[in-house]
DNA sequence: CTCCAATCTGAACAGTGTTGAGATGCTGGC
DNA sequence: GCCAGCATCTCAACACTGTTCAGATTGGAG
């Protein structure tokens, strides 16, 4: 450990880290910078060399976990219980791992998932948003997503995969059996997915998905 | 106005009245109890005399906002574009207002949608998701969702629109044209709908509803 | 008219994010 | 080996925050 020294190792992500295990302990904004600047053992200002600001700092851990997740969720995917080439078999492990994720790490996912994750120029290397649609375009691939239903599937899916994240993390649905958000997941997912492929048939008043995009550069003017 | 005199009329909810226009100019995290005092004219201790904290006047402002809502959607419900008594349509309508109002009043959506909503023993009157259950009662007693389907949709349904509405109100989904907004909101209603009936007739691995409950009531120990 | 309880003020406290001037120690060129 | 230069960190200070509490002010009931 760096106690003592004057230059510490790595601050940045020391830094990143006593920020995670406080909002952790005390919730998404029951902590301050100074006091992840005194557990790391340096003074307050000492965090605005690699920080611009208390908000930089969060962004940066939201950015971080986005990424690890993204990796997480990739993995979910790849060892998918039964035969992990059933591309839906790996859209269902994908939200269920995004779900438990939020499940097991409530403060954490709620600071990621308040939406200030983004910034415009972040390179989050594999983004949970771009490994859900590269599993929707597998499932549609392989046959099991008429063409017409997978345009702005991932809109949908996200959705419904994002709400049911949020509303799990804020505790505002609770699940008394642990195994049942895993079942109730999977019904999300395949409602979902069965409900596209369904509409696809039904050409109604289907939406023209040109028009509509999902991006996640957009951010707000004024924080 | 009460310029001047000592005893403001209804000093509560003036301050949620400045608050929520806070709210609007800076976000939701932009301002201060402080600051919503003095717009009202008093002094910051007075706001102690309505609301235990700040956090307190946060979640009285969201309540009100979310009771609001609820009598909103309850009367898109009834104005339904097309015949009102399709319960489908009803449910789009909901929808529409939901994800409608997230979009037009994104400050104080992200604000009440933080979850932080509603308290144990908070009596916001027409609910919005009592409203959403009501509907989905409506439409399984047409018809027009098997009752196997019926059992817990209202979990799938309203995760899908809060995540809609989560995802608009951050900025992390963008419309070009805000009429697509509509479409897509429809389209996630229909197949939302359409795929929990159709996963009735495949009883593969449905989750046992019972064991599964949502509930508004359940609140972190420490905010 | 008088008194009371509700309401609001003023001053204070600890703690916050943020800034700038200066101290400290690592690193690379002589 | 040494010394300059530079990133890194400290210290002290700023304006501001939420919150508390003793006391001033009021409207209304008796």
């Amino acid at each position: 450990m760096a106690k003592g020294r004057y230059h510490h190792g790595d601050l940045r992500s020391a830094l990143l880290d006593a920020a995670e295990a406080l909002v952790r302990e005390r919730g998404v904004d029951g902590w301050s910078l100074r006091e992840a600047s005194a557990r790391v053992g340096v003074s307050p200002s000492a965090a605005y060399h690699h920080f611009a600001s208390r908000d930089t700092l969060v962004r940066a851990l939201s950015e971080r976990t986005l990424a690890w997740l993204g990796e997480r969720l990739r993995h979910d995917c790849e060892r998918a219980p039964g035969q992990a080439d059933d591309p839906q078999r790996r859209l269902i492990a994908l939200g269920r791992g995004y779900v438990s994720w939020s499940l097991d790490d409530p403060a954490v996912a709620r600071l990621v998932l308040r939406g200030a994750a983004t910034a415009p120029d972040s390179a989050i290397s594999p983004h949970p948003h771009d490994v859900l649609t590269a599993e929707l375009d597998r499932l549609a691939d392989a046959g099991g997503l008429p063409g017409a239903a997978r345009e702005g599937a991932e809109f949908v899916v996200w959705a419904a995969l994002h709400g049911l994240a949020v509303l799990l993390a804020d505790g505002l649905i609770h699940f008394d059996d642990p195994h049942a958000v895993e079942l109730q997941t999977g019904r999300v997912v395949r409602a979902t997915l069965n409900g596209l492929a369904q509409e696809a048939s039904h050409p109604a008043d289907r939406p023209a998905a040109r028009s509509a995009h999902t991006e996640r550069l957009a951010r707000r003017p004024r924080g």
